[in-house]
DNA sequence: CCCGTGCCCTGGCGGC
DNA sequence: TGCCGCCAGGGCACGG
């Protein structure tokens, strides 16, 4: 389940090994993943050479000399660098460098995203066009704004990428449960005391999760076999039945809005 | 426009 | 032990 500290974390390894590589060709095992024409998309990579790695939200994007190669990982996306070896039963997309190196892109369940836009104009193109700002970047009247005629769930509107970008059902559960908020409260009934105190925890668990490599749990581990060690400091996702780090209420597990959703029962209302 | 539902996909797990 | 059916979930298409 990569959000944004495992994409951030995938963007900075990645960087280390692919900045300066030029792609030969790409061999697209499973072409589904590839959302833009094939034919354009195998034509137009080729010969272009990986000058910067970027993200927004959960989005990464390999900036090249005239592409902008934007890829969403879904839940189980990973990029592996390999030269020369079997192709394993996963790996559906393969990048084949001019150095020999290989970059693979492997997802068990074909979730993920590959798309290939114009470098001059990706940024007006869907699917970035719509994506909202991550917490950091996000002012709190802009978002109380948005979530004062919104009905749903406030778990579901802060899911909702086109309202607030980077977030994903680990780091939703861990905000609310910081702000103290119950994620069934509709999204109107939030004060804009309560719109500042979820921001600042959305920017406190991503700055933490991101600095400490992102979250390892069930089937996911970042590329390249990183391990991230947020899952020592969750508070509440995962922990059905342990004790509410504050209160030692029993955290209950709850669907809202089709997710698996973690809560204090006592502390979030 | 707004919101809820179903779909994509496959490994893993519970039940028998 | 083996098999079946269901669950996990981000984001989009679709329909009311």
């Amino acid at each position: 389940m990569p959000e944004l500290p495992e994409v951030e974390t995938v963007r900075r390894t990645l960087e280390l090994a692919i900045i300066g590589e030029t792609i030969d060709h790409v061999v697209a095992i499973y072409p589904k993943l590839i959302t833009t024409p094939l034919d354009d998309f195998l034509t137009q990579i080729k010969n272009q050479t990986i000058l910067k790695l970027d993200r927004m939200g959960k989005y990464l994007i390999f900036l090249t000399n005239d592409y902008a190669l934007i890829i969403h990982l879904r839940m189980e996306g990973k990029f592996f660098i390999k030269t020369d070896e079997p192709i394993l039963k996963h790996e559906h997309v393969i990048f084949k460098f001019k150095s020999g190196k290989e970059l693979r892109y492997h997802d068990v369940r074909k979730f993920g995203t590959i798309t290939l836009l114009s470098k001059d104009s990706y940024l007006e193109s869907y699917p970035l066009n719509k994506l909202a700002l991550e917490p950091k970047d996000l002012k709190p009247d802009v978002l109380f704004n948005k979530l004062k005629s919104k009905s749903i769930e406030i778990k579901a509107a802060l899911l909702d990428q086109h309202i607030i970008s980077g977030l994903g059902n680990i780091y939703v559960d861990e905000t609310l449960f910081r702000s103290h908020i119950h994620p069934t409260r509709p999204a109107s009934s939030l004060t804009f005391e309560d719109v500042e105190t979820i921001l600042k925890s959305a920017i406190y668990v991503l700055e933490k999760a991101t600095s400490l490599g992102g979250t390892t749990i069930r089937s996911y581990t970042s590329s390249l076999g990183v391990h991230g060690r947020f899952q020592n400091e969750l508070m509440v996702h995962m922990k059905q039945g342990e004790p509410c780090p504050i209160c030692q209420t029993p955290i209950i597990k709850m669907k809202v809005k089709g997710r698996g959703t973690y809560v204090c029962p006592n502390c979030q209302d």
